[in-house]
RNA sequence: GGUGGGAUGGCCGAGCGGUUAGGUUACGGACUGCAAAUCCGUCUACAGCGGUUCAACUCCGCUUCCCACCUCCA
């Protein structure tokens, strides 16, 4: 299985670092809000690396973090007047009822960030300890970014030749360097209840400091596998190396991925352009969560992906046909032409994760077995979809046909029989206006909804 | 300004220094009483301009445009 590191921006073999189990942490989401399509393509990249690696024959343990404090969250629940708990567990829900309607398989932990504040609180004290962190006036602590060699390496920003972005002049904090970040921030007015007791007084912790901590705490120092989107590359992901190794002395994760974003008809998704979609929203205009995942997955990771409905469209009437093929394949022994299939998707999805190609292999089986015959066909499809995820997911069961549909069907084939085509047609049509699709097959009148 | 990733046929979307990606659409054919489905075929695709090469969509340079990151957006 290859893979692209960011960390070396090359392609590179990947295999699990010890017991052919592979520790992975995917960042997941802030929840003070219901989370978009953009989001959902980093979490369908990473169900997708994580059923390869099973693929493969390897296990996953797998750690997805819910950031349940922080500016948004606090300010969502403080604007609300509820507990923030009260506020996030409705995201929370929410994300999880998401992650389902897209078969995105589970992760074996979820950890939340408030659940963890001792954990983060002893990673920040060895950081202060260990001579890397300071704790500036108004109490809160940052980490010293020039007292870590090597930070920028995962990012490949070079410090010493950047300039000062106009951002960054504002800051009113405290900081040694603009570069440092905070790992404890001191409780504010506008945090109202929000807060917890610590060795630098109350206050909360940073953005970073929860993954770092969370991570090494159920994957260990040093584990596999830790992706996001391309966007948290730099700051957090890199952001979370200085933590953990300047705590450690030990590299953090060997491999790093990250995929592109999302763009909705070629333009970034933003409020403003209305273009902005949530999961739910899209189920309220009546696409199922198996359309969206399909568009979602059909495109590189690393690559920009157009999110269009018309893409949806494609989505839909190409499931209808990978149905269609699957509705007659068969247990048995498949046919030598449909593993060589099974070994283009293989070849495919161990090729850094290139699910467009993989779908090529399928659609290449399909059609063959549309020509040749479907028999001994159905383990291949069944293989196929450990990582897809989808010939099998949501196919939305066989409607059962209503009595006075079936009564039109019957007097149908007795038109037919009697080659009174007239007759026959003016059913069909009949059938049609009654939302009933007929087509004649060998074996008779097969009728689906429309 | 710095850094990184892109521009592929009507649309979506892979790819490689020379051989059909795939899906969807449109058109034609086979099949069908007619449809539908299915199969087969067709539509001067590689942003522009140079260069390297026997050969470039694929490598190099320049130009145009797009996206992302540059200190808490997947």
């Amino acid at each position: 299985m290859l893979v692209q590191n960011s960390l070396t921006r090359r392609l590179e073999e990947f295999a699990p670092m010890e017991n052919g189990e592979v520790r992975m942490y995917t960042c997941g989401p802030t929840v003070y809000n219901y989370a978009h399509i953009g989001n959902f393509r980093a979490y369908a990249f990473e169900d997708i690396l994580r059923r390869v690696i099973e693929f493969n024959g390897w296990k996953v343990r797998q750690v997805m973090n819910l950031t349940d404090v922080d500016d948004k969250t606090i300010r969502g629940a403080n604007a609300a007047g509820v507990a923030l708990a009260d506020y996030t567990k409705t995201y929370k829900d929410a994300f999880f009822a998401d992650l389902k309607t897209l078969n995105i398989e589970s992760a074996e932990v979820y950890p939340a960030a408030t659940d963890h504040i001792p954990e983060m609180i002893a990673l920040v004290a060895k950081l202060v300890e260990k001579g890397v962190a300071y704790k500036s006036d108004d109490g809160s602590v940052y980490f010293s970014v020039r007292k870590f060699p090597g930070y920028g390496k995962l990012a490949h920003i070079d410090f010493d030749n950047q300039r000062t972005g106009a951002r960054c002049l504002g800051d009113e904090y405290d900081k040694e360097n603009v570069g440092d970040f905070a790992l404890w921030k001191a409780w504010e007015e506008s945090d109202g209840p929000v807060g917890w007791d610590s060795p630098w007084g109350r206050g909360r912790p940073g953005w970073h400091i929860e993954c770092s901590a969370m991570s090494m705490k159920y994957l260990g120092e040093t584990f596999d596998l830790h992706t996001g989107g391309i966007d948290n590359l730099f700051p957090h992901h890199e952001n979370e190396i200085a933590q953990a190794e300047a705590a450690t002395g030990k590299p953090f994760v060997k491999t790093w991925m990250h995929c592109a974003h999302l763009k909705v008809n070629g333009e970034k998704m933003s409020k403003s352009l209305g273009n902005f979609f949530t999961l739910r929203d899209l189920l309220e205009k009546g696409w199922s969560g198996r359309e969206i995942r399909y568009v979602l997955i059909n495109a590189h990771y690393r690559a920009g992906l157009n999110f269009a409905f018309t893409a949806l469209e494609d989505a839909r009437k190409s499931l209808a046909r990978i149905d269609a093929c699957v509705e007659k394949a068969t247990d048995g022994e498949a046919p030598a032409w449909a593993l060589k299939h099974l070994d283009d998707f293989t070849a495919a999805v161990n090729d850094d994760l290139n699910i467009p190609r993989a779908f090529a292999a399928l659609f290449e089986l399909v059609r063959e077995a549309n020509s040749k015959g479907a028999e001994g066909t159905l383990g291949v499809f069944q293989h196929m979809d450990k990582v897809l995820g989808l010939i099998f997911f949501g196919k939305g069961g066989k409607e059962e046909i209503p009595a006075e549909i079936q009564a039109l069907l019957d007097q149908r084939a007795e038109a037919r029989k009697a080659k009174n085509w007239a007759e026959s047609d003016r059913l069909r049509d009949a059938i049609a206006a009654a939302g009933w699709l007929v087509k004649d097959s060998k074996s008779g009148q097969i009728a689906s909804r429309i």
